[in-house]
DNA sequence: CTGAAAGCGCTTACAG
DNA sequence: CTGAAAGCGCTTACAG
């Protein structure tokens, strides 16, 4: 059976610090205080346990130390999504990404989960592991949040808002993103835009309307008119459906331009477009927000409003760390101000179909 | 100070079983039979700790139980790159999830961590932690798989494969797949073929070109000629490098044909090509392996060879549950069958340019 | 500078 | 069915 020769020598590999007093010749005290480098030790004792603990390659036990010291040195990232992909998404993904890369110099491991709209079981699950801290990614509702403030665990919010007063969040000024879409948009001269608004119950495809909304209406009307598709979810196949459904409606309109609350969604548009024979941007000008990878990578490649991630990673394990630590946090709402990026795929002036 | 107000309280919230045991009137002991369900226990005895359990919200420490148990319900994912993006990578992010997905109902938690090469730091810290199970993605070198099996601890490798005997793995048969691409190339038609060669050291680099060749070669001259260009790394970017370094060369063979031993090496010669007006299919057909989600998304689609990242993730899951309850596992190297997906990029017949 | 002892929060035989 | 005791592998005052 391969599995007694692989595993077959498994606990004797598994050393405990009782061990390696032995071996050196000292008490368990004076191993752990060679080892963890506090408290006196002679020359001596440190050669001592030294050499036995290179020769046994000896690695004290995490878990003992979190049992004494109260701190795991782990933290706990949960995403909130009805379903999979979540590293794999092109936006959350690139978050996760920028806090694995900033918490391990940090010397934190970190434990990623999904949560289940309404379920408290992952965060349940975190909270019995006795994380240090938690980082909340995307919208939540209220009673989660309630229930993991009960307990203490410093967390904090990524890209997503609360009513719970207080509750320390990272988001994107989404609003002034949408704002600078319109000014793009309206900017080249679009007069007529076809907008593709993600679920308002989310936070940002909310506020990215609302920027838009507030920027267009504010010209005037001889600035711009535009109609607003509400969509059901913010993916690519819905893009593209709702492009689809509303084709001869589209078609009969003189539209230059579409705007997509979020990349996924305005691909999906193009998707759909350039199937159909639409110039993008010759004939109709596309815009997203996010900028997800694909975004560059596509022929032709996507103007976009980027959502600085990385930095919203990194500020979201930095102040956890503050707050784990007990330091004070000056500020409870970190907005990001996001960056237009102009690509391809608005590019000329759009003409009317 | 804001940091007060937030975690004034903490410490009050977290409860241990003595207190319990003393609110509900009855011994540690008792408690933890109680909520573990294990050993006898009067309805009385149950009916008075669960009460208190629910009111207090108490959260039995898995440390705690980590330290008794040996076991901590942790895994630990180690991805090996030189660097960033992990969590976001269109291949290794699919196959997280995979395992995210698996691994959360089997009650284990998940460390995602990346190592850079040569260094065994992550792998270290993951042993300290006393995870009960490893799984390491991609390729990685030999040191790093002995020193880890020095420890003891069940691991398995996914997307990689090692000299060191007897390590289980999970791979995709890369070379069949390479074959795939071959014949579907030729089977349109294709005579010339440009191929785009990621990193040989790469296992899957490697076995996708021999595939391929194998296939182009047993099926003797008349039956199409290829020319491999070889990439020093895998990505988008290098892709498109490589073509426009070889564009003169290219345009003034007779190519219908591209084949990247990966999409993005394929995305990125595709977006050279159209920038340079060569129709995709209609003068060049493209295609390439993995079918990333961009591989569908794009205009053209895609055509691709695809991997079962899905399987993979929730195999290495299964499999190395079992090596950690000591259970046996039949097969030490697991191949899965890719399949090819047909696409826009390579629909119709390639006309010489 | 070093060691014995207590304790972190649980579980698990063992008596009763 | 229940409780006292020992122990998981460490760290940390406290004596010496």
């Amino acid at each position: 059976m391969w599995e007694r020769s692989h595993n077959g020598e498994r606990g004797k590999a598994v050393r405990n610090i009782k061990e390696i007093a032995q071996l050196s010749g000292v008490s368990k005290s004076t191993v752990s205080r060679v080892i963890s480098g506090r408290g006196y030790t002679s020359q001596e004792a440190r050669d001592k346990v030294l050499k036995v603990v290179q020769e046994l390659q000896y690695k004290p036990s995490a878990v003992a130390r979190a049992m004494v010291s109260q701190r795991t040195h782990n933290i706990g990232i949960l995403i909130y999504r009805r379903e999979y992909p979540v590293a794999s998404h092109p936006f959350y993904g690139k978050i996760l990404d920028a806090i694995l890369a900033t918490a391990s110099p940090m010397n934190y491991s970190v434990f990623v989960t999904t949560e289940y709209e309404m379920s408290l079981r992952s965060a349940d699950f975190m909270l019995e592991k006795r994380v240090d801290g938690l980082i909340l990614i995307s919208r939540l509702e209220q009673n989660v949040i309630e229930h993991i403030g009960k307990f203490g665990v410093p967390y904090i919010m990524v890209n997503g808002s609360t009513d719970v007063p207080g509750v320390i969040h990272i988001v994107n000024r989404d609003q002034n993103g949408g704002m600078e879409a319109a000014r793009h948009l309206s900017g080249l001269g679009h007069r007529r835009i076809f907008v593709l608004a993600g679920p308002q119950s989310h936070r940002s495809h909310h506020l990215r309307l609302e920027g838009f909304r507030t920027y267009m209406n504010g010209q005037g009307y001889e600035f711009g008119e535009f109609d607003i598709t509400y969509l059901e979810s913010s993916t690519f196949e819905e893009g593209y459906r709702k492009m689809a459904d509303h084709w001869e409606h589209f078609r009969s309109h003189p539209y230059t331009a579409i705007f997509g609350t979020n990349d996924m969604i305005a691909l999906g548009a193009m998707k759909f477009l350039m199937e159909h024979s639409v110039a993008v941007p010759g004939q109709v000008a596309v815009m997203g927000f996010d900028d997800i990878d694909a975004a560059s990578i596509l022929t032709p490649s996507l103007t976009s409003v980027r959502v600085d991630t990385e930095r919203m990673g990194r500020l979201a394990c930095e102040m956890l760390d503050k707050l784990i630590r007990h330091e004070p946090v000056e500020e409870t709402a970190i907005e990001l101000e996001p960056q237009l990026v102009i690509r391809d795929s608005t590019k000329r002036r759009g003409e009317a179909l």
